[in-house]
DNA sequence: TGATATTGTCACAATCATAAACCAAATAAT
DNA sequence: ATTATTTGGTTTATGATTGTGACAATATCA
């Protein structure tokens, strides 16, 4: 498959979960076959040959893909080598679980910076970082090129600690408030919604006999 | 449109959007237009109109839709006037969090219990609920006829919790541990990963040209 | 060599989003 | 009262995206 093309969204979804799926096999393992893989992964293994063929031609026919191979090529078209660093807005429960979070530097991501407006909050430490008012948000972000920015805040602040990111260059948000963010051009935004979940799932509970997807 | 015909997927995950749309306007209105909808739940208009036409005719031509009806008849598709229960298993940052947070409750979801083996954390208070073994599992579920587990243990444990929690009664499980959990019959699951959502921005964080959906 | 395993890719089917056309109902303007 | 305008409901068409079965090409092994 070629280079440059764009990966398929749905595909994009897909990867790290390959990723995710490759760090539960045994590690004395050096390959792994597309069937194998679609198991752990629980799609088709015509889903996963063709979703990987987007990253070049790592597998060998007749054998299958070095893990190594392709954990590193997963990571590469993810990014993951990059060292991304995010700032999380809003230290409440969710934002102080989002700070403790292992899963992030695990896929090298950096947690550089924890920001709130509540007096209460500031200069107080969590997860080995000090909680700073927003005013020193964009200092921050020039300082340490953050890229992502991660949104924890109530509801009603969302917007306007979106639209301050924003300024400071941030160009990636990741929103966990239970709002929609303005879209503006350039800027990636991805929001978990968790009553939303929630409620798909309710919507199932009412319903056995049909399955949720995604 | 029919009442029984199945809805699809795509249509109920846009379901709640549109009902936290509806909060956000303001109060004093008592109908609203599919065209305002659609702005605000940013889609197209005619995705609007189809989608609420899967609950029944609804709006009146000329008019727009009645705000209350609308929110009515989308709360009973999604069942949230059923007072389900749920019970969160794993009280560690990301678990209290889930516990504070409070748009379960205005969801019409119930938090009736708080479950860790840890022996630091039982018999201590977290949002009210005194933290739980898990060998009281069962006798809550059947006591509160849980409906709904959420899982916000470390990856290790998620599978054998979300076995237990199966074995309880519970249909319906939220997963926030990283791991892909088993596909039971009839059970419906739905997996919220956070460093899978950043992974994926950061797909988009090298490729400023794409969009990512969803 | 022949049998088996596995990939890469194509073709087709299913789902989905969007637009368009048309009708019905309510309201506003005359 | 009549007409024009607005807006939703329904159907159809169309194109894009996605998922999956099929199969040739390639590697391994006996």
């Amino acid at each position: 498959m070629k280079e440059n093309k764009k990966i398929p969204p749905a595909t994009v979804k897909r990867l790290p979960i390959y990723l995710q799926c490759l760090d539960q096999i045994d590690p004395n393992d050096i390959g792994i076959s597309s069937k194998k893989l679609a198991e752990l992964a629980k799609v088709n293994d015509a889903q996963v040959r063709r979703d990987l063929s987007h990253l070049g031609t790592l597998g060998t026919r007749g054998v299958g893909y070095d893990i190594s191979t392709l954990r590193n090529q997963l990571q590469l078209e993810l990014g993951l080598v990059e060292g991304w660093s995010a700032v999380i807005v809003g230290v409440g429960n969710l934002g102080s679980a989002l700070a403790h979070y292992g899963g992030f530097k695990d896929k090298g991501f950096g947690v550089v910076g924890l920001f709130d407006d509540d007096s209460k909050k500031i200069n107080s430490q969590v997860a080995g970082l000090v909680i700073k008012p927003l005013s020193e948000l964009e200092d921050y972000c020039n300082k340490f090129n953050v890229a992502i920015g991660i949104i924890a805040t109530p509801g009603e602040f969302a917007q306007n600690v979106a639209d301050q990111l924003i300024n400071c260059g941030v160009r990636s948000i990741l929103n966990f408030a239970p709002v929609l963010l303005k879209n503006v051009k350039d800027i990636q935004i991805r929001s978990v919604d968790l009553s939303q979940e929630l409620q798909i799932l309710s919507y199932y509970l009412d319903r056995p006999i049909l399955k949720a997807v995604d």
